[in-house]
DNA sequence: TACGGTGCGGTAAGCGCTTACCGGTAAGCG
DNA sequence: CGCTTACCGGTAAGCGCTTACCGCACCGTA
């Protein structure tokens, strides 16, 4: 019955003609169901694509039609492996990457993955070349200035994830804004918190700019107290939560009576941090994220955040970036809503609403 | 200066060529370090490469000289995110995949990648179309029967992660056998246990069955006495640990004086449910796990185990899988050292030997 | 001055595929 | 029964690159 050869070298679409009997046309026709061929045509060639298990070559098909059906994906690594609650990032990266393989696999293409250290040299040349072998680029985060972008840009599209958008790429982040407005409003609103303070994110993230900056222009709007200055800076990492608190705490200042952390992770080191010093939450200080990462609803108290759709984010950098390949423009900033949490931790009775779904 | 005309379409080294005044041959070659250009000659090249900031396509490229410089990397995603514990195999997986990128970065190739749902249908297909776009695949787990893999691997090489070799593909795995073995003869001779038990990981994988079967042949050696059956079948997960001992001690048995787990992850299961009934590790019973994972040092008390070289499994598998691809042929069976680390769930003193580097 | 040697650089073929275009056959119509 | 119309399916032209091969210019030598 089946027969195959030497596979010697690489077999191609001319040896399934052979064997089907048919002409090399019809037989990249039957692969890509385009035409009408006849149904004994049809057979044949499934047929002599069967017996010598055909593949056709991605390189052949992409010079010829253009696409390569590959997007390439790059983000940061941590410098050390395993270094403290990296395990969380790496999670958080991974939950998006997903979502962006979800989106690709709805279009048949594959993702070509590349991480970089933070002391990486010629990063710009490393992700050039990636761009030579993928039809757009998603960048994650804060992977290249704006001029590094720009040189990309003109080779394939970009995306950018959480970051802001260029005049060559598009930015798809989540509505951090409305976020932390709710969170702001619930805290000073809601609860009628007089006095209100930001641990911050890293200073360089895009992401971290925009909150702090609604949370003191929606601070302000509510007429609360609010707390700043450089002791609040925080790193997004669960130490760095915790150091702020310490400082502040050792400094003698007085703490607010509600403190939005720039995401879960540092709210977990605030938390604790807290708890070291007898204080407690949220009778004493509220306290809210940013994410909702699986465990913040384990936390004692569960946490009041906002939910960020990550495996969406994901998916829709793909769909965007994959009609910009396929007809251009489209919106240069793409913005998801979030989802309010109410838990325990910004001082709701446990019987509150639980996220819903 | 620099006066970049509309990158209209895609600009190709017939732009370069021309811009720089010489030929493509020139322009592929400087490109690609060959011959002897004259200084001027490059020069110019050079010049014009940067003014068009060009990027050499990838497909052209590997069809002309048959050399993709990808590997397609394809792995397990469990069903649903966030499940029970994911994280954690996400981090394993995620260390060798980032063994992979550090090996493939070396030789200047990128990383492919296609996670498959544990019931997705026409997983391969979606492999086989993965292996047209690269030059070769590595499948973590088992991702394939035997003939799954011949029919891909006469397309592209395969290397099998912890899986088993078949006459078409290379399996890279770590030295289960002598882990175990350092493992019974750690707890039979070192401490003199005479009767032991082995949690199994999930039946259905290799790396299990070899640790079963290295289990059973070493500690029939050392004449300890063993207890096995259904009621031992874990599924590499804290819960499937946590179950074993449960349905054991529901059912009255009594415990062995050390138990061996599949993987680290059971064994933290199964010190829990212990804990729970009261039972004190070691004193009572021995507890030993196995890959290393970073938890491992922090449990109480902390893990006796072995250490797996995940990211240098990664780097090994590229480093196979690209000599398969140059030159052929190769072992089919490679096999990496494991490193036995004791703490104290084994019944050390805390002052043990850590491990060492 | 004439000839061979050396080496840079250009011309062209071809990698495996898609697809525009066209010719041949069979079915539909007068 | 002969001509038109439709419909398949084959032929061939690239897609952007690498590289074998060859011509030319310039040097050294006689």
């Amino acid at each position: 019955m089946s027969a195959p050869k030497k596979p010697k070298e690489s077999l191609t679409i001319y040896d399934v003609a052979k064997r089907a009997g048919v002409s090399i046309a019809s037989v990249s026709r039957v692969l890509n169901g385009l035409g009408t061929p006849r149904a004994e045509t049809r057979d044949r060639v499934m047929q002599a694509v069967r017996e010598l298990s055909f593949v056709p070559d991605g390189a052949a098909r992409a010079l010829s039609n253009g696409l390569k059906e590959v997007v390439g994906v790059v983000f940061r690594r941590g410098g050390e492996p395993f270094l403290e609650g990296e395990d969380e990032s790496f999670l958080f990266l991974d939950v998006i990457n997903r979502g962006i393989e979800v989106g690709a696999q709805r279009r048949g293409f594959d993702l070509l993955i590349s991480s970089v250290g933070y002391n990486d040299d010629n990063v710009v040349g490393r992700i050039a070349a990636l761009a030579g072998k993928a039809d757009g680029l998603i960048l994650h985060d804060r992977m290249l200035s704006a001029a590094g972008i720009a040189r990309i840009a003109d080779t394939a599209p970009v995306v950018t994830l959480a970051g802001t958008p260029t005049p060559a790429s598009i930015n798809v982040r989540c509505d951090n804004e409305s976020g932390i407005r709710m969170l702001v409003r619930h805290l000073a609103i809601d609860h009628g918190y007089k006095s209100l303070g930001y641990v911050s994110g890293r200073a360089d993230s895009p992401d971290n700019r925009i909150r702090q900056r609604a949370f003191e222009t929606e601070a302000a709007a509510t007429g609360a107290e609010i707390d700043t200055g450089p002791a609040w800076q925080g790193n997004y990492s669960a130490a760095g939560g915790a150091n702020v608190v310490d400082g502040l705490l050792d400094a003698g200042r007085k703490l607010p009576r509600a403190i939005l952390c720039a995401n879960d992770q540092t709210a977990l080191g605030v938390i604790h941090a807290l708890a070291q010093r007898g204080i407690r939450v949220p009778q004493d200080v509220a306290i809210t994220g940013f994410d909702d990462v699986p465990v913040a609803r384990h936390l004692h108290p569960p946490l009041t955040t906002v939910r960020q759709p990550m495996q969406e984010l994901g998916a829709t950098a793909f769909e965007v970036l994959y009609r910009r390949i396929n007809v251009g423009g489209g919106q240069r900033d793409v913005v998801l809503p979030v989802q309010f949490v109410v838990r325990e931790s910004c001082g709701c009775a446990s019987s509150a609403a639980e996220d819903g779904r």
